[in-house]
Order: structure tokens, then sequence, then C-alpha cells
DNA sequence: ATAATAGTTCTTTTT
DNA sequence: GAACTATTAT
């Protein structure tokens, strides 16, 4: 599960008191922080930090000013520049580090920047704010929710958390029958909130008539002041609220514009307006008047300021790539870094287009890819290290039939020598695991997916979060009815009604209304179960503020019995539930001795807040599947792009909106960069979506690659957006080269041959095509497309020994040549009749022993 | 109040 | 094929 153990940053003092290090520095030196330096200021240890950079990345890294904007293309050393430019900022003197603010997009790149800062300039890197959005903002605002209405103790309602109050919102307003959905109007709500817009703004840009917008009016009201009530921030909220703090509250605002002088924002393209807002607030000057009121608030001013008086704004570096711009459906606006220089005159700009991760003929499929895409700056990366191999496609009949092109070849390398650790394989969707998957296990390859059914979204894991955050926020009502009932004490939709009746009555809290259930007239045995829950969460958050958090858990489970219950279920799924909650246990455990001072609420606000690509592990020897949007800002040897198809990427639901198609575009340029020396596209004939099976084209974006650059190992040949197929020629194997399958697609191959060289596990999926398309038209679902889907075949202790003959769905029959491997590891070696040599992991493989 | 069953709708990407 | 909803039987 998530092997990755969150680790949370020391908290940090904002305000520098006399023992703080910058302020006895600040005092005891010449000159002001931040003040520009003169070219000596990288003399000495400096040089060391522009030691083998070219010449524009060491402009980067020098420039001093007051804004720049550095545009860096896939694989041009962006990190390098940005670690070297803060080790350089602190290196010289000019800064201290807790007056320097990066923000990267993953708590993974802040670990990574942070860790490169040290290697580069050792104990000095500590004190620096190296974090998310996301993760400052909580700082920030834990600091100061008081100031408006909040308390320290705030939670923060993930997405699925946000989704479950708006439910019950729209079904209380009876939403649900005037055509609203919980998705339009989530994404409605995040859409204002991004553009830092809140119910009241828009309450005054409505039209009155219309009873849709007043209706969501009241629907964006009720969830403001039921998110208030739960002392809760949604994950727009950290952003928009903390800029709302900033300018309802000067003062406040002064602390943090006076704190930090250097800012970096990883990742520039895909801020939202709210971000780009921080960001002007943050860097804004501090008028004179502020400044005396910082003074008498006892912060050290004094060599901050500049002959008016005032503090200067903090400089800003920003970095960035357009054609990466992946976020515009999440709010990410793309004019933050095209009006750059409009919106911080004077800025400069520095251009990296030396690419140093891809062989040539991966960046010339990415150039060509991009080029597509007018309205943008023409940019173009280059190399020096050469053409590389040739990127291979493969075209598979089906989703399966591609999975297992993908698993050979990842055999083959893995053999060849490359680490699976140095392997990725992307998708567009994350529903397109599941093949994958399926056939991972049956290989034997070790793979982990990034994302996807992310550990802390089980149920049970989301249970056991949710008796933490009644503890930590016991005004969150949610969280509350989310347990009231699990495990099942007896307390059914008809009690919660009474519960809530009665707290609305007195105006008092769900929480309340629980301690004094045995006012409520109820049945003595459910008012017991109410009563005895009251007690065991007032009795934990007792000691909730100083006790590790394994502890506060643990008595949790126990008070409550949610793993007892779970151990007594005849439900077999309710046993792993419980090994899961376990695995929380030991989250808890290792958090806990990561973080010796961390709070519950850090444990809370760290897993909210851990993204996708952070758990993450560089040493696991395993494969890594994971979203095109996941991959973003990674690396690997080998690339698997899968799912190249039209309607999945780009997806059909791009084409409706503006600037879709051309998102989509950069996604999968994204994807294509993240390659360093082998990229696979690869695409399937037809998907098994949703149980039915469709006819897949091949994208678009496969003719925008110069056919010389793509070998197709299997090519879709005609198969294209006109619409037609030809089932004959699917069937149709043919050994050694083909012309038309050279071409490429839709240069007009006459034959509408499924052309280029067939591939050397044939064996299986001969005629599955015709009736693959057959029944696709009459019947919803086919047992073919359910061949080798459903659950997990367990052999049992099938024993295999070399030499033995078998028989596999897929690959015929075969010779047992090797088994390596214990118990439920297993693995035969087979050398098939037809279909080659392939690992198999006998627990699960679709074997028969003949 | 709950467990089991049958029917419905849906899927883009995520801090 | 999953996840949620509505309907039934216990």
């Amino acid at each position: 599960m998530s092997g990755a153990v969150p680790t949370l940053e020391p908290t940090m003092t904002i305000v520098l008191e006399p023992s703080d290090p910058a302020y006895n520095g600040a005092s005891g030196r010449s000159g002001a922080p931040g003040a520009s330096a003169g070219p000596g200021a990288f003399g000495g240890a400096g040089a060391r930090l522009t030691e083998g950079l070219n010449p524009q990345q060491k402009e980067a890294v020098e420039y001093r000013g007051q804004s720049l904007l550095i545009v860096a293309g896939a694989g041009s050393g962006k990190t390098s520049v940005l670690t070297r430019r803060i080790a350089g900022l602190i290196d010289s003197r000019e800064a201290w580090p807790s007056q320097i603010l990066a923000i990267t997009f993953t708590n993974k790149a802040a670990a990574e920047m942070r860790e490169r800062v040290h290697q580069l300039i050792g104990q000095s890197a500590d004190g620096m704010w190296i974090s998310t959005f996301h993760s400052a903002c909580v700082r920030i605002l834990r600091r100061e929710a008081e100031q408006f209405g909040f308390t320290k103790s705030f939670t923060i309602y993930d997405s699925a958390d946000s989704r479950a109050l708006l439910k019950r919102i729209l079904k209380e307003l009876d939403a649900d029958t005037m055509g609203f959905t919980v998705s339009q109007a989530s994404g409605k709500i995040s859409k204002l909130k991004n553009e830092l817009s809140d119910a009241e703004t828009y309450s005054r840009q409505i039209n009155t008539g219309d009873p849709q917008e007043v209706l969501f009016l009241e629907i964006f009201r009720q969830y403001t002041r039921e998110l208030q009530r739960a002392n809760a921030f949604d994950f727009d909220d950290l952003i928009a609220q903390t800029v709302y703090l900033f300018r309802a509250f000067p003062h406040v605002a002064a602390l943090y514009q006076r704190r930090f002088r250097h800012i970096l924002v990883d990742e520039y393209q895909d801020t939202n307006h709210a971000q780009y807002a921080l960001i002007r607030e943050l860097t804004r000057p501090v008028d004179p008047d502020e400044v005396e009121l910082l003074e008498q608030g006892g912060q050290y001013v004094a060599t901050l300021r500049d002959g008016s008086g005032r503090i200067p704004g903090a400089s800003l570096t920003v970095v960035g790539d357009s054609d990466q711009s992946i976020y515009a459906f999440r709010g990410a606006d793309i004019r933050n870094i095209t009006e750059f220089e409009h919106d911080f005159p004077n800025s400069k700009v520095i251009l990296l287009e030396q690419n140093y991760r891809s062989t040539q003929n991966i960046l010339d499929a990415a150039n060509a890819v991009i080029a597509n895409n007018f309205d943008r700056q023409a940019k173009s990366l280059f190399t020096t290290v050469g053409a590389g191999d040739k990127i291979i496609g493969f075209t598979g009949y089906t989703g399966h039939d591609e999975a297992q092109f993908v698993a050979d070849e990842i055999a083959t390398l893995h053999d060849g020598g490359t680490a699976y650790k140095d392997i990725a394989v992307f998708y567009r969707t994350n529903s397109q695991t599941r093949a994958l998957e399926e056939i991972f296990i049956r290989s034997a390859i070790p793979y982990r997916v990034l994302g996807g059914t992310k550990f802390y979204e089980r149920a049970e894991i989301k249970d056991a979060m949710a008796y933490l955050i009644s503890v930590a926020n016991p005004a969150d009502p949610m969280a509350l009815r989310r347990i009231m009932n699990v495990p099942k004490r007896g307390i059914g939709p008809a009690t919660e009604t009474a519960l809530q009746r009665y707290a609305d009555q007195h105006e008092v809290g769900l929480r309340d209304a629980l301690r004094n259930a045995s006012e409520l007239g109820l049945g003595p045995k459910v008012t017991g179960a109410i009563t005895g829950l009251a007690t065991l969460l007032d009795d934990v958050s007792k000691t909730a503020a100083t006790a590790p958090v394994s502890d506060i858990l643990l008595a949790l489970i126990q008070g409550s019995g949610l793993v007892d219950a779970l151990r007594a279920s005849r439900d077999p799924q309710d046993e792993a539930r419980a090994e899961n909650i376990d695995e929380l246990l030991a989250v808890t455990k290792e958090f806990q001795k990561n973080n010796p001072e961390g709070t519950l609420l850090d444990f809370l606000t760290e897993v909210t807040l851990v993204a996708a690509a952070d758990d993450l592990d560089d040493t696991s020897g395993t494969v890594s599947l994971m979203t095109l949007h996941t991959a973003k800002g990674l690396e690997y040897e080998a690339v698997f792009l899968t799912g190249v198809e039209e309607d999945l990427l780009p997806h059909r639901m791009s084409a409706s909106e503006p600037g879709g198609p051309a998102e989509e575009r950069r996604l999968f340029y994204v994807g294509i960069t993240r390659a360093r020396q082998k990229l696979f596209l690869s695409l399937a004939m037809t998907r098994a979506q949703f149980g039915e099976v469709n006819v897949a084209m091949p994208s678009r974006f496969l003719q925008e690659i110069p056919v010389e650059l793509i070998d197709w190992k299997q090519s879709p040949g005609m198969a294209n957006s006109r619409g037609g197929t030809q089932p004959r020629a699917l069937n149709a194997r043919r050994d050694g080269f083909d012309e038309g399958g050279r071409r490429g697609i839709g240069s007009g191959s006459g034959d509408g041959g499924f052309g280029g060289r067939a591939r050397a596990a044939g064996g299986y999926g001969s005629g599955s095509y015709d009736r693959a398309t057959a029944a696709a038209k009459t019947r919803p679902k086919t047992e073919w497309a359910n061949r080798v889907t459903g659950t997990v075949r367990d052999n049992g202790d099938l024993e295999l020994d070399a030499g033995d003959r078998i028989s596999h769905v897929d690959f015929g029959e075969g010779r047992v040549v090797a088994v390596t491997g214990l118990g439920a590891r297993r693995i035969a070696e087979v050398q098939f009749d037809t279909a080659g040599r392939k690992k198999l992991l006998i627990k699960v493989a679709p074997i028969e022993k003949i």
C-alpha cells in the first residue's frame, strides 16, 4: 500500500525573535539583506554553483533583479538551476534561509529540492520554506486562523469530503430535481473560488431572474456556511482564504511580506488566479506605516527598509513552460506565464532550450507534436546526445493485447539490464490500469500504481481518519456522521435525524447532541451506544494535544471496536480491511518517528495534502504506473505511453471544452518528454470500457509524429479516423517488413493492411477481432471481453517443474524451462510453441498442466 | 435497523 | 464493472 510515510518539516517560527539567526545575522552585518549583489557576489564558493552549466542556465542562476521568468523546456535542467539559485542566494549571504520561499507543485518535488539544496550548501539550508502552495497556506492559516473566525485546529476537506457535503446540501434543497449534480456544483464552486469569488461576490453578479442561478447561489452559501461551522477549509479555500486574509489584514500580510525576501515558484504555467494573487500579495512592498507597526510589534526591520522607509517587495523567480500546462481544467491560467512580463514590469526572461534528458528522436517527435498548437511561443528542444533509438509503436487488438505487449517489452528491457524502477507506463485515465495490472501480475512484473484508488480513499481508512478528525476538530459534523454508525451501533438514519434536530433546536453542534443523547427519549440501547461514542471521543480528545498519533488511533480503534467488528465479519474482504487499518496504524508510528513533535493535526494535514507522485519511492525495484498528469516533472529511462487513441488521448470530454484539444496535445507532449532513452507508443483497436467493447481509432497525435521516427511493431494501418477497420487484414499475420506499415498512419497506404511486422508472440488474437466487433454491435457484453478480466485466478499450489507441458489461455501450449521463487511468488519460465518465451506467476496465470 | 438484492448511472485529468 | 440508490425481507 502507500509505502511512503509522510515526513513533516519541523514547525517553524515566523516571527523573528532576537534569538533567531536571521535577527542577529541581519543586524550584525553590513548591507541590507536582499540588496542587489555586485559582480563580486559570485566569487569563491559561488563559482562552484555554476560549474557545468550552459550560458543560459548560468545566467538564470546568477541574475539579480526584482523579477525573473525562466522559460524552461522539458528536461532543460530547471531543478538544477532553481536549487543553485537558492544555494547562491544563501551562500553569498544575500539572503538568510528563512527569507526564502520556494513553491513547488508536489510535496515530492519539494522534498527533492530541499535535498538538493542541502547537498549544495549543507546545514544552512534549514529554515527555508520549500513547499507546495497548499502546504504553505496551511502553515500560514494555522497561525492566523483566529483572525477570521476559524481556530488553529481547523481540518481540511478533501474533494471526497466536499462532495459528500455538497450531496447533503443538494438533497436538502431538492436541487437534484432541478438538474443539479454534485460534480457540477463542486466544479462551479471550485472555479469561482479559484477566481477569488465568494458567495457574496457571486450574489451581486447573478441574474436574479434565473432560478438556476439563484438556486446555485443558495448551494454556494450553504456550502460556505457549513464549512465555516465545521471549522474546515476545502482545497481551494486554502489558497483563496490566505489571499483574503492578506487583503483584509494588511498587518498580517506585512509579516510575511517582510519575512520572505526571495520567492521562487516552480511549474508557474499551472498556477491559477488565486495562486497568482497570492504571489502578488507576497511580493508587495510594505508601506512605511505598516513597517512602523511591525517594528512596534517587535519585528526586526531596520536593514530591510529602503530610502523611503518602506520594505521593498520580495524578488520573484518563476519557472515554467507553457507547453507543459495541463491543469487548465483545474483553473490553471496560462496567461499567468504568458503575461508575466506585463504583470511584473522590468522582468528578465531567460529561455532554456537545451535538453539534457532525451535522445534527439524523442525530442523531434515532441517538437513536431507540440508545433501543432498554434498560439504558442516558438520553442524547440535540442540535445547533443544523438539520435538514439527509434520510437517503438504497437497496436494491440484489445487493451489486454496492448498490456501484454507492454509486459513483454518490459521483460525484455529488464533482461537487457534496465532496472524496473527506470521504467514507467503512462495512461490517460485511471481505468486503464486494470488491464495493465492483470497482465503484470500474471507476468510477474513488479509494479506500483501511483495515484489511482489511493490508500487514503479506501472506506475503512476514511472511517479511521474520521475518528481522528472528530477528535482533532470536534466542530466537524461530517466526520462525526461518518463514524456514528461505524461499526454498527444501531444508530440509523432516523436516530441521526433526531440528533440533528436536537442540535438545531438547541443551537449546538452535533457533538453536543451526542453528549446529551439521554434527553432525546430514545431507546435505552441506542442512547447507551450514542453516549458511549461521545464518551470515547471526549476521553481521547483530552490527550489529543500531546499524545502520539498512534496512541490516539489505537485508543479509538480499541474503544470503538472498529477492527474487532471487521475481524468478526463473515465477508472475506473485511479481513483485508482490518489489515489496512493496521497499516494505517503503522503509518502513524512511522510519522511519529519522523516527526517526534508532530501533532494529530500535523498528521491529518500531511495526509490530506499528499499528492499521487508523493509516494513515489525511487529505491523501489518496481515499474511505475501513472496517469500522464501524475507523470509531469518525472523522468524515466524507458517510457510506455499507452492508449494513444482518439477519444482517449485526446479524451472525448476535451473536445467540447475551449482549449481542450490543445491541452490534450500538451499532455501527450509531457508524456513523450519524460523518456530518456526509449519511448514506446501503444494503442488498441478495441477497448473495453465499462463492460462494453468499443472500436478505437488511432489518435490524431500519432499522425503528427514524422513517420521515420517510429518503428511500428504492429501498425494501426488504415484503421484510422475515417472509420474503416479491416478485420480480414487484422487476422493476416505476415512475417517480414511491409512498406505499408512503415509508412505509418494516414499516409495513404492503399491496402488497408494491418501492416508492419507481425509481432513475434502470435498465437492469440486470431479471429478474436471478428467476434469482438460483431459482438460489440449486438450484445453489450461478450464472454470474450471478460475472458481475462474478472476476479484474480488462483491456481492454488499448482506444482510445476522444468520439462512440464502446460497450456495457457492466451499463449497456447508450451514447455516449462525453469521454475524460480518461493510460495505465492513462484515464477515459471515457459517456452511457448508459438508465442515465444514468457515468465509467468504460477499462482495467478491462466495456465493448466497437461 | 439492517442485510441482501436488483436496478441505475457513469468515468478525464488532481492539489 | 463499480459504486451508488431503491426496494424488499428479516
